[in-house]
DNA sequence: CAGCGAGGTTAGCGGTCGTTAACCTGAGGG
DNA sequence: CCCTCAGGTTAACGACCGCTAACCTCGCTG
């Protein structure tokens, strides 16, 4: 685990900032200045930083959908030959990934259809190699799973993890540490009774 | 089971379409004119019906809210005094919506932020009735749960059930009855695996 | 110390969008 | 047979928004 010790650069507050308000009034509904005033700087002078709007956009999804696959390729290939034990990796990655960037996850199915042709087919492209791992996983734990049963499964337990933006805004929910394993669990039984 | 035989008015052609509109590229991504186009009328005729954008988004959610909150007053009523048959018929009910009204499911959770103050004040009250019902029925049927350990769980489930919109654009997914019934018992599973 | 590039600033252009104004039309009733 | 009015039309206004232009100001560096 390669923590990060240095200061953030002024793109990655710009980006950090821009997925909060593109995830809390949408894409459309979040204006440059207000990115801007976000980090400090006003307007126009994001333009240092990025090509435009889009830009910011695209290398927000492109960054989720690369950075969720990426974490999963290593968690196929660091996990033990059993299984079970590898889709109890990927539930725990795409948890930890939706408690800490619940901005992020939930531009991730939200806002795609803004971007350009070619970013949006790349972002498509990782999202869909994301899903088929996790489709084939679950059809090794639950064999009786036809692929269609396992691939809306699969879908289905997304928008189950990926449901921790409605919890609480702030607190109210039992701990990171408990709801964590509240959604492992509750994953873990979802897939059980669709492939048992 | 009252169904509708005669036509639709032009008040609800409109609300339909612009759901599907707003749904597919959000609000603010959707000009009158286009909600208009939809319907066959142009731009401004559709201030003829509405006071304006934000009153067909404000008619929509708060439609969808009552409607999803007034089903499951009923079935709370209608059904026998098993918990876990009343939690099967609020299940069914909420599938029925999520796989007969997409456009309305998505805008439910993603567009409520748009709205004046008092009409997502109203929405957000009959959301938690709704929350609330489901919260006290689960947790007749799986007392070890916490109060706020069973919000969680049902906060989940209702990403689990309306994940519907991203299986398979049209078609792929085996049915509507095997999918409904495929939800259903991922659905139970999940609180199964959360309250056992 | 001159020069320069990185990273800001403000002013303003061009296009879009929600909304209003003014006008038209056809069906129904006295 | 006119009057009314529901339900359209097009033109246009005002606000906003993404983006560019032009300019400024440091901190380096040769």
């Amino acid at each position: 685990m390669a923590t990060r010790t240095d200061a953030p650069t002024r793109r990655e507050q710009i980006l950090k900032e821009a997925a909060r308000l593109f995830a809390e009034r949408g894409f459309h509904g979040v204006g440059v200045d207000e990115i801007g005033a976000a980090v400090g700087i006003s307007g126009p002078g994001l333009y240092r930083h990025f090509a435009g709007k889009d830009a910011m956009l695209a290398e927000l999804l492109v960054g989720i959908s690369d950075q969720l696959l990426t974490g999963a390729k290593r968690r196929l290939a660091e996990a033990g030959p059993a299984p079970g034990a590898v889709l109890d990796s990927l539930i725990e990655g795409h948890i930890d990934f939706a408690l800490d960037d619940r901005p992020l996850i939930t531009l991730h199915d939200r806002e795609l259809d803004r971007l350009r042709d070619a970013d949006r087919k790349l972002v498509r492209q990782l999202q869909r190699q994301y899903v088929e791992l996790w489709v084939a996983v679950v059809r090794e734990v639950y064999p009786a799973l036809t692929e269609p049963a396992a691939r809306s499964a699969v879908h289905s337990v997304f928008g189950l993890l990926n449901s921790t933006p409605h919890l609480g805004r702030r607190g109210s929910l039992p701990g990171r540490g408990a709801t964590a394993e509240l959604l492992h669990r509750m994953a873990r039984g979802a897939f059980a009774a669709a492939g048992g």
